[in-house]
DNA sequence: CGCTTCGAGTTCCTTAAGGGAACCCCAATT
DNA sequence: AATTGGGGTTCCCTTAAGGAACTCGAAGCG
């Protein structure tokens, strides 16, 4: 194997990074959040080869991302968010927060959210889920949890 | 050039994926963030190869997300997260929340969060920031912003 | 009824990026 | 003067991304 495996690592962002750490991964997500969600419609919004896209779909189905679904009695599929895809969908709102932030410019941002339940513009915030306080890097100890990797005697 | 460049496309997690998107990256991020900060930490940390470890630090560093400081009278360094970086590992905690609900399986999560406000331990929620309700995927609309990509005349 | 079209992939070749081991440089220690 | 240890370079090998051409199967058309 060439690149690295980092589905078997005791970290919940390596093993995240095995679901959509390849290139366009997250791009392809971002596409069938928005409602590009054929296979034509992808590879010509991204400009992907239709190589890659053909390994990235079969793999985010495989992992229960994505499903393949026919629109038509002819052979054709379009591609839906699972509810575990829809999840996912999380990190690509923060990871726009950033980048609208740090990497937009003079231009500012290319998409603006608006928010349902309130209608206004702006930006996904992150907070306790316990007291609604702001929670960012340094608001927060990190602690060993039950699934950390120990070495056991056996192996030992 | 071999991977596409995305720093350039209209669109946020784009040109967020085109500083951390690369193999490793996020993890070297979450590695400098919790303290493992010097060369040969995050080498043994993580397995990575020198030669790439030596690649994703001087490109983190031209981006700004980290500096490199020499802690020692000797030619010896430790990288440290600027602010452009400790917001980014924003990104991180939301995977972590995605990857410990959906991946970490009967062991449980390898590492725990206890918010220092409250002391409670747990995830991060995502909320709006104008009224501090729920914002997922399916609680927006999106909408063209000031930076979208046009034809412009001149061009065409 | 055969020909064209179109979506959705496959195949194949080229090029560049990751893995890994060995090597290097410099300053302090012994 | 020789050793150690952090922080990298170098080099070779393998695999993955880019890209263009090709395939396949079901309609639609003349």
């Amino acid at each position: 194997m060439q690149r690295t495996d980092f589905s078997e690592m005791a970290c919940s962002i390596a093993r995240t990074l095995d679901v959509i750490g390849e290139p366009w991964s997250p791009l392809i997500l971002r596409d069938i959040w928005v409602g590009i969600s054929r296979f034509e419609q992808i590879q010509a919004d991204l400009g992907i080869s239709r190589k890659v896209l053909t390994e990235r779909l079969n793999y985010l189905v495989e992992r229960g991302i994505i499903e393949r679904q026919p629109y038509d009695r002819r052979p054709r599929y379009e591609y839906v968010l699972t509810g575990k895809g829809t999840e996912l969908v999380d990190v690509l709102m923060v990871m726009v927060r950033w980048g609208d932030k740090w990497l937009a410019g003079e231009a500012g941002p290319p998409v603006l959210y608006r928010h349902h339940a309130c209608g206004q513009i702006g930006s996904v915030d992150l907070r306790c889920e316990h007291c609604g306080q702001p929670m960012h890097a340094a608001d927060i100890d990190l602690m060993p949890g039950p699934g950390t990797a120990v070495v056991t005697a056996a192996t030992a």
